[in-house]
DNA sequence: TATATATCGATAAAAAAATAGCGATATTGA
DNA sequence: TCAATATCGCTATTTTTTTATCGATATATA
């Protein structure tokens, strides 16, 4: 088994990878190299075979990478192989979306159910329960789940973390567009569009202001 | 105006600190302090002091920050006062969303319209028209637009963000779950649940394999 | 008025990451 | 069989980012 410390940045590019060999790879030819990954995804070659070396071994000058070798290691790293289990608060439009979304699994996230203060006449989504916010804890201490997803407007997120916490979450991905209050040791994961816009826009920016 | 050169993790950080301080904001007091901030995100108080150094000079030993213009000089150099028009291409599950989403505009990001192959029935989603693709290079010839989202399945993200380029667009949005080939000079920002996901699963990992 | 305290800003040190360069190795083709 | 080449992996250097330390300043209180 590789060693499991990599940096976050690094961490942050090996789904990337994965992606493009997945998505070039069915027709494509059995061997890939770092240097080819690299030039792919305008990245420096270094980086990718650091990256690489990594989580992989099984890279061989002249040849490089097999490239099925390599998907199965990166998502046997990236925990594609054994899916965690996941349950969802706030079964509005983004909740609801989520649940219907049918790709999850293959990224090793399994939403077992939803819950929402009023789940409303629909009984599932997607093929997942919406059930009341009360059920929460109940089945969270029947089943083992350690990943909780907040899609309630902003100002309930705080209650439902501190509640996910109580009922043994300890990583939570929050689509709530507020910073939330959490003890050591729980990652709060936040999916907040307004850093990818500033990104964007900063971008423009200075395009304009150099030319 | 303060220096647009600020570092990348930097710019990450900074709709951060306007959001909570827009979050906290409202009966809060008049002034806060770089301490504060740092306290209550879980920072280091010299990176907090150091990015609010980078976009703002008001502020002042003992007192702090004046709440209200360090909101107003974060959104002003995030850009938030002047929306920027964007396009979106790809009027599914997901584009529909993001088009019926009216929080946007609160980030300087204003849609126009929606193209789509196959526009549907309804002519308009979230008050924003759904237009047939081959009205997009004419649209963007008559308005200036520069930044493009797309939101269309895997298969056709490539060619969508040919056009787009072809149409004067300098910045991509990119929700599809591949990589996108572009020159030179255009920025593509992948919004992809892939690398969150992966953040969460390791830091589970972590936690049991330390224990 | 004078002193104590909280906070900013700047400089310096440490850590992390990105980059560059070199040798080793396996494949290809003469 | 042997040379040429493409590629990996290692080490060193540079750059960037984070962290620590110190002095300066404004407010509050005695």
């Amino acid at each position: 088994m590789p060693s499991r410390c990599v940096s976050k940045q690094t961490l942050q590019r090996l789904p990337v990878y994965l992606n493009f060999l997945k998505q070039s790879g069915d027709g494509g030819p059995k061997h890939i190299s770092a240097t080819g990954i690299s030039q792919a995804l305008n990245l420096n070659q270094v980086v990718v075979r650091k990256d690489l070396a990594s989580i992989s071994t099984s890279g061989r000058p002249k040849v490089g990478y097999v490239r099925q070798d390599l998907i199965r290691e990166l998502e046997e790293f990236l925990g594609y192989d054994n899916a965690d289990d996941a349950i969802l608060v706030g079964a509005g439009k983004l909740g609801k979306a989520l649940l219907s979304y049918d790709g999850f699994l293959q990224y090793g996230l399994n939403i077992l159910a939803a819950f929402d203060i009023d789940p409303g006449p629909e009984e599932e989504v997607g093929g997942k329960p919406i059930l009341p916010m009360d059920k929460l804890e109940a089945l969270c201490e029947r089943v083992k789940v350690h990943i909780g997803i907040i899609t309630v407007p902003g100002d309930y997120a705080q209650a439902v973390c501190d509640l996910l916490i109580r009922s043994g979450i300890l990583a939570i991905w929050n689509f709530a567009n507020v910073h939330l209050e959490v003890p050591e040791g729980i990652l709060v994961q936040n999916e907040n569009m307004a850093v990818s816009l500033a990104l964007l826009s900063n971008h423009l920016k200075e395009k304009f202001s150099t030319k």
